[in-house]
DNA sequence: CAGAGAATGTCAACGACTCTGACATAAAGC
DNA sequence: GCTTTATGTCAGAGTCGTTGACATTCTCTG
């Protein structure tokens, strides 16, 4: 129970103190994060579900809708209700598959493209000044931990890829 | 556009690309971090919103409700249908303020204590598995990424405190 | 001390987004 | 042709956020 961290280099360097702090940073950070889009999308007729179908759309052009629907994690009838207000208002292009026909897949228009650089560019502001503001290797150990954290299906997802740097 | 990663040294250590990645990160982790609680609290009448009551509550124990209010960043009538469930089944003491009778002072009953036991454990299996996995310095970089992600306000409730190490 | 105004908490109603369940359609595979 | 897969849709419910209205209690001031 007692105070026994072991700065930065032991094993046993864990109190439950300190993996509450942990908690809570996960938890204002988090707020923090969608806050930039949230604020950008109020009033716009979409929410935070429209940005991350947006986003992944963005990283993936002619994703299908059943990976959409597995990189989510939600059922299809609530991508679905997304999906069709972002066709119905232009943002998103949806075309029928040529090897197999059953499959749709998506894009963002020039439209949805240009809200999808207002939302990224704000929320890239925020993280960049984080990043800045915590260092280099800092950087590194935030994105371990929080791979980490990922279930191993999300992982998969979230892929590996060697950017640049050690 | 070029891959100017920068390593662990520079100031221009941050291609769009490394940021959208993490950005992606916090997203797929997020997921993971609130997966277990969610599955615990599911079934149970509660939700995530109960469980951020009863954590900040265990944390701050006799906290007031206006206080729990500008934590959780949500309306008071947001909170007070969480509070009221909570107390109706007997996890939340409510009790009237001696000095200001308008307040209410918050206490988990041994119930409620129990259910944040439950709780806990299970998110801090997972962030002390992220953390062994990722290393003490990485837990480092990744609180200073994440208190730098916060907004100021929230970085006020998130309080700083020398817990330990160096 | 009375009355105004601020702080706090409660009740009611509504909106966004999630879910489950049931069903329709079209294309692919056998 | 029959089954399975991929997608879309309708209906109904639950959680959790919102605004509006209102009651209670405290504080300040004349």
């Amino acid at each position: 129970m007692a105070d026994n961290a072991a700065g930065s280099e032991g094993l046993l360097f864990l109190t439950d103190e300190q993996v509450r702090k942990g908690i809570e940073a996960m938890f204002f950070a988090y707020r923090g994060f969608t806050a930039d889009p949230d604020r950008i999308l109020e009033g716009k007729d979409f929410g935070r579900a429209h940005h991350r179908a947006i986003h992944f759309i963005h990283r993936s052009p002619g994703t299908t809708v059943s990976n959409l629907l597995s990189i989510l994690g939600v059922t299809k009838q609530s991508l679905n209700r997304v999906l069709r207000t972002l066709i119905e208002d232009g943002l998103v292009r949806s075309d029928k598959g040529k090897v197999d026909a059953r499959e749709r897949h998506l894009f963002l228009t020039e439209k949805g493209l240009g809200l999808e650089r207002e939302l990224s560019d704000a929320q890239r502001a925020r993280m960049r000044a984080a990043y800045r503001a915590a260092g280099p290797q800092a950087v590194a150990g935030f994105r371990q931990v929080l791979e980490a954290m990922m279930d191993p299906e999300m992982r998969r997802h979230f892929g590996r890829l060697k950017e640049g740097g050690a």
